[in-house]
DNA sequence: CGCCTTTGACCAGCGC
DNA sequence: GCGCTGGTCAAAGGCG
């Protein structure tokens, strides 16, 4: 029934490369938070890239998105990166395609850390009100046990202020940014506030080589199921107003982390370490906005549920064997790919 | 009131 | 061993 395009996109794929993992396919296909259609939602910006209006959402929705898409660090001066054909989610895998200009030849994956020029993007921000207060330290308790390395990751490529009308049902809370050495945008780190002790997070940050990508990197999976309802949250939902001349913080009329969240765009590398479970039908599910659209049936609530469920399977246990996989997006729709061990 | 963002400080991992 | 870098914490203030 959720007919997956991704899906198909991916079998496509394997085709190309039949030599491929199949799990690392499907994972690297299955969105982990796709966002189930709504009723009466508009359909996603147009090919041309001109920002739509927001979609019909409930307010706290729409709040809400704003808050999870509030990435103004992404889009410093201003201008929406909008892409052509960005918010169909339908399209996601074609749109990657084609969109990439022909030149997509080039590396998708984004290697992290960062090889690229030494831009260190140090304090260029002014001041804000908030923070803590210079000089005032507080003892700390040790830090977490578990090895950066060792986190599992699902790093998506996704466009840049689309538009997209989609967003996840998690709710991310940000809880840090932090210049990346090499890249002139910083990065910003959101945890899951849906539930309290979830440890999924994720990563934002766009693309040093393409400006009009962002790339989220998903980590630890969700200890909960998805929200039912957008608004699960009170206080997610804050809808910043557009600051008046401080470019510091503009306000991205897109939610393009959402889209990310979405899984609308391209995975550009998975590391994972557990490759014992059944990703076919998880990726089926999963696998993208796309998934999502197609589930349009009659019972979102019960996909929703159920996509939180899957979704913990699909980042399911970690143990120490990590592969990462990235495929190309090349010229004439062909995926090129990169398989390491 | 509860949760958010912001942001400097802190700390672990990694490379040299 | 040291320094750099990335990731996380937590205080402070704002918003609904």
């Amino acid at each position: 029934m959720r007919a997956p395009l991704l899906l198909r996109a991916v079998i496509v794929v394997m085709d190309h490369f039949n030599d491929w993992d199949l799990q690392a396919v499907v994972r690297s296909c299955s969105f982990p938070q796709p966002e189930p259609p709504r009723v009466g939602v508009p359909a996603a910006p147009d090919a041309a890239g001109a920002p739509v209006a927001p979609p019909a959402r409930a307010p706290d929705q729409m709040a809400r998105a704003s808050a999870l898409y509030d990435l103004e660090y992404l889009d410093l001066d201003h201008k929406p990166f909008l892409l052509p054909g960005s918010s169909s989610s339908s399209r996601a895998v074609e749109r990657a395609r084609g969109e990439d200009d022909g030149k997509s030849s080039h590396e998708v994956m984004i290697s992290f850390p960062a090889a690229a020029a030494a831009a260190s993007t140090s304090g260029a921000q002014p001041r804000s009100p908030y923070g803590r207060k210079p000089g005032i330290r507080t003892p700390r308790p040790k830090r977490r046990s578990s090895k950066k390395s060792q986190l599992k990751k699902v790093v998506y490529e996704v466009p840049v202020a689309d538009g997209g009308v989609s967003s996840d049902l998690w709710a991310w809370r940000k809880y840090g940014q932090k210049p990346i050495k090499g890249s002139p945008y910083p990065r910003g780190y959101y945890k899951c506030s849906s539930m309290k002790g979830c440890m999924a997070r994720k990563m934002v940050e766009r693309s040093p080589a393409k400006p009009g990508m962002l790339v989220v990197t998903y980590m630890a999976d969700h200890c909960h199921p998805v929200p039912t309802q957008l608004n699960a949250l009170a206080g997610t939902t804050r809808h910043k107003s557009a600051p008046t001349g401080d470019d510091d913080k503009p306000t991205s009329p897109v939610p393009a982390a959402g889209k990310a969240a979405a899984g609308e765009g391209v995975v550009l590398k998975c590391e994972d370490v557990d490759s014992s479970n059944e990703m076919s039908a998880m990726a089926a599910d999963g696998g993208a906005e796309d998934t999502a659209a197609a589930a349009v049936d009659d019972d979102g609530e019960l996909w929703q549920e159920g996509m939180g469920l899957e979704l913990d399977e699909f980042l399911g246990p970690m143990d120490d064997d990590v592969f990462e996989f990235d495929h190309v997006l090349e010229e004439g729709g062909v995926l090129g790919r990169r398989l390491s061990l």
